[in-house]
DNA sequence: GCGAGTACTGTCACCCGGTGACAGAAGCGT
DNA sequence: ACGCTTCTGTCACCGGGTGACAGTACTCGC
């Protein structure tokens, strides 16, 4: 995402923005849902929003970009949480702790939510194009996990915690879009506390409580 | 991948193969390695195997499918080992013995392991490809899982297993590539144990003996 | 109000990945 | 020799993505 640093105060400069990112993510993910990701070209979301193709790559890089404008300023989130985190408590325990918190979504914007969670899971592209955007995501637990065991970014422990967290969460997401049966703040925390506890036998024999 | 059953007895019927999955694999290798992923064209890859660009895709459904040749056959062998394991043992343990087991590589492949391998864990568009590959990888165990603790395979659980699972294995691969200084088992060892123990703060602060 | 600078926009041309259709090439069996 | 089968090349086409460049619509300083 090149430009678009949050919409702020009216008086800029140049010429006005015809669109914005969220408006395009919009339209998008009503042609999605409406005729399919393959189905739809850039041409019909530029069109529907009343801009030209290349306009739309200017707000994002790729088309399976679209759908993570939001998620993207969740990464922020979650890398002040941890920043805040006591020291007393475990690693996993800060972890759990800091998705949670950042994971609370109005009521109102559950639909659209799990409107976007069905397609980035089931489109084989835009599954594909998660890995660039869980990245960053990735990448704060692994901060966080490597300053506070005092080790390197790139060492086995950081890399195998950060992904393995991201991994866990992208299952509860996944079963909670999948089914509309619960929080998906309750399959979270189950998922992580099950990681916490090693995925021991004793944890696996129950769904959270549905 | 559609076709290329294994190169199995000479006598087939119709007009012989002008090249074969291997070789692309190879040569695409090579020129990833001397001249980058994006800078490399199917176009140079198929002329350099004396094929036409169309049937470079007959051989592999993209372009960044062309490294994964030899990783999917290895699915094959996990799903096996998995079904074999005894009844006793926890679930964990299980899947860390068969990831264990299907990874042995014989010494003189190490060095074309290694090319491949940095290579899907530096460009970008490889690394989004991974996602379908690993797919079936994880399958494996989130069947195996799911088996084991009597639950459906799009539960909770067995879906964070499988993926948490994967995710170790995946940051064991990567930081056996980005660096050269031990045995890639035992850096999946290491990994997976420590998932086994949840992560616990006291596992996390020496690197595995290097 | 008027020009300068600024920030966005559209148009155009182009490359490359990927696909469907179809004809041709090269082996097999009888 | 012939048909059948299997693979191949050629061609045409679509759509994603990019660089270059000109145009447009604002604000600011004067």
């Amino acid at each position: 995402m090149p430009a678009d640093p949050v919409d702020e105060a009216r008086p800029r400069r140049g010429r006005p923005r015809g669109t914005s990112a969220r408006q395009l993510e919009e339209i998008a993910l009503r042609l999605f849902t409406e005729q399919g990701f393959h189905e739809t070209t850039v041409d019909q979301i530029a069109a529907a929003a009343g801009v030209s193709r290349r306009t739309f790559f200017r707000y994002y890089d790729a088309k399976s970009d679209v759908l993570w404008n939001e998620f993207d300023s969740e990464v922020d989130t979650i890398r002040e949480l941890l920043a805040d985190s006591p020291e007393g408590i475990p690693v996993l325990e800060a972890v759990r702790r800091a998705v949670l918190a950042a994971n609370h979504y109005r009521a109102e914007d559950v639909p659209e939510l799990r409107m976007r969670m069905n397609l980035l899971s089931t489109v084989a592209e835009l599954a594909a194009s998660a890995t660039r955007h869980y990245d960053a995501w990735e990448r704060a637990v692994i901060s966080f996990v490597a300053r506070r065991t005092g080790q390197a970014e790139d060492s086995l422990y950081p890399l195998a915690v950060g992904r393995a967290v991201l991994a866990t969460c992208r299952a509860a997401y996944e079963r909670w879009s999948a089914r509309a049966d619960a929080d998906l703040t309750l399959y979270l925390d189950a998922g992580l506390r099950a990681l916490a506890a090693g995925f021991a036998d004793e944890v696996l024999v129950g769904e959270p409580g549905v």
